[in-house]
DNA sequence: ACGTAAGCGAGACGGTACGTCGCGTCTTACC
DNA sequence: GGTAAGACGCGACGTACCGTCTCGCTTACGT
């Protein structure tokens, strides 16, 4: 399991490849919930004690999925462009490259400890993203609390982004982009700033 | 064998409501999908072959519950104060009559399915809230569907109630949604009108 | 339960009447043991609580229901006949009117104790017969013990029985009884004197 | 997988061979109709989930097991011992060096269906040896059918080693099979040859 | 290139929960 | 008072998955 210099032996980049790839396959069809290890590795054409090698259980692999794909994420995008309107586009655009994957993670179909966990990595750079658009936001007691309107927005946020992949026709990258400023930026501009 | 119709056996009325009590305590402890019948029978004090006499699985206890919760509120509420600001605040002073059941439905102790459902539910109630108030939105290609801003919007809604359940020393009902409102009531007015 | 003048309700007599056709119909049809109380009741059309009015479980039933039997039959044959060849003749035809009850607890089909029971309480009778008949049995330790040969002839005549019940084509009483003091007058000469 | 062919896993013999003590050990005790699967399991000391892993329920492990018994007895006594009085000898001591699943299988206590299947297997064992001895056997109409001699004689045979193995202080298999064949031969003589 | 340590397939095993079924007891209403 | 209807506690059933564990085979790696 330790990399010697991060290369490892072919067979287990091999077996964890074909874990994570039958892991999204079924959970795609019948939910993350209601699927069973064996279901994984009966599809990943792998022994199921072979499946208890590289991972604890289910949610172990899930988990260790996400953290590849991040990784990628982050190599790729950066702290989501710094807040660039080009930034929000490169991360629509890296999101679509595994749009099975951003499904899974996003949707109803996730376990919902799961799909939080992944809601609330996304929601630190979305709000990351709003925090350097207005970091003036201050305080007002007549005004909703800042968490919540940082968790009303991340979510509102995590839910676009579910439509947009649930879509059979999706909008571009761009398009989707712009529709989203549209929609964050008022909430932004009524909601951060103290009311005029 | 009905008795004075619609009235149904007292041990009968005893034990569901034992179970749908338990049901709540335990999914608090160690959320819903971790549970399993036995630990609801166990904490409930009935026998566990008596649990599949009145409900088919936890899924079904939980269904059931739901929609008995939905008829009171239904009753009591009606369609959500037919947009009245005061309507809003009944409706939260209903759910505060049952925190822990709302808690749990709309958190991530609850899995993504059911929350998914209810949530569906609630967005029926809100949006038509929001229909009510601002009937007269139109199409605009450059500006976002109005499905995806229905769905943005109602998760927003869900979010911000779970975070107020969530409070250690939850605000009011005034309070809380005056903070609705005045969220809502920007991004409603910037998404669903016409830019101006 | 308790007879006032040999008279009990109409309803129980009715009950236990149709339960105990019930027990033989649903024994020939799938045998005394993989049978249930349900089963019965199904069958008699009387609800399962009334069981339990009338017998302790589907042993008592049939336990019941064979003494009610043997009542007829001693009645009616007294102690075998006192060792005729017409007393064999009358319990025969005895038994040929009640077929499937005999069938039923003499044949595989009968739960091995209870067959157990009813072979005991034949043997009585067949081993009485023969001992009317051959009283001058005498013990020789170069001959197998009595019981021994108590057992084997008893269980050879219940066979026999079970046999001549199973034919599709029965024979005759008198043909059957004919063959029967064949075999068994010359098992016992040649066991239950001395040897010659 | 297969060891040397034929040779399983050690595991595997093990646990099958605490299950089939243990059944005989509890049938011993309560009879086979009255006992469970988890009676069984408790007894060999192995999970209940093992059980199924290797026999279907309890009828599929007794009858297993008397298979392997009987392969053991072909092999080591053959048909009978060819009608030879040490043959019968032969068996019987073979039959002595597992007294409690012959017990088992013969007596009241195993189910009766199983001991019927016993019993037709030792049926056609035991006849081989009288046809074998008598071969001249002829059908007379006046005379028993064939077929109602041989189940007599089986099931008294049957019933001759069930009284043999029942006895506290057994006599010897040389005491025995004389016995029987004293009884058989009498039965023989006077059944399967016309009447003199 | 090749010997060897690893990864791997196969599957036994002890657990635990499942949903079903039958039991025997009971309560209540009907007749 | 007998019966129908049926709730209930109890406990066995057979199935499914879990996570752990050996045990040989095979295969990629490192020298």
């Amino acid at each position: 399991m330790q990399k010697l210099d991060g290369v490892e032996d072919l067979r287990v980049r091999r077996t964890r490849k074909l874990l994570q790839q039958a892991l999204i396959e079924v959970t795609v069809e019948k939910g993350f919930a209601a699927l069973t290890v064996r279901d994984i590795t009966r599809r990943a054409m792998v022994n199921r004690s072979t499946f208890y090698r590289h991972y604890l259980d289910k949610y172990d692999l899930l988990e260790q999925h996400i953290n590849e794909i991040y990784e990628v994420l982050e190599e790729e995008v950066g702290i989501i462009g710094e807040g660039r309107h080009e930034g929000l586009i490169e991360l629509l655009k890296q999101i679509q490259q595994f749009p099975d994957f951003y499904r899974v993670v996003l949707s109803a179909k996730a376990d919902a400890f799961l799909s939080q966990r992944f809601r609330q990595q996304t929601q630190q750079r979305v709000l990351a993203y709003f925090q350097q658009t207005f970091p003036e936001a201050v305080s007002d007691p007549d005004r909703p609390p800042l968490d919540l309107k940082f968790t009303t927005v991340a979510s509102a946020g995590c839910s676009a982004l579910a439509w947009w992949l649930e879509q059979e026709q999706p909008s571009t990258p761009e398009q989707f982009a712009h529709w989203l400023q549209q929609l964050f930026y008022d909430i932004a501009v009524s909601t951060l700033k103290p009311k005029t």
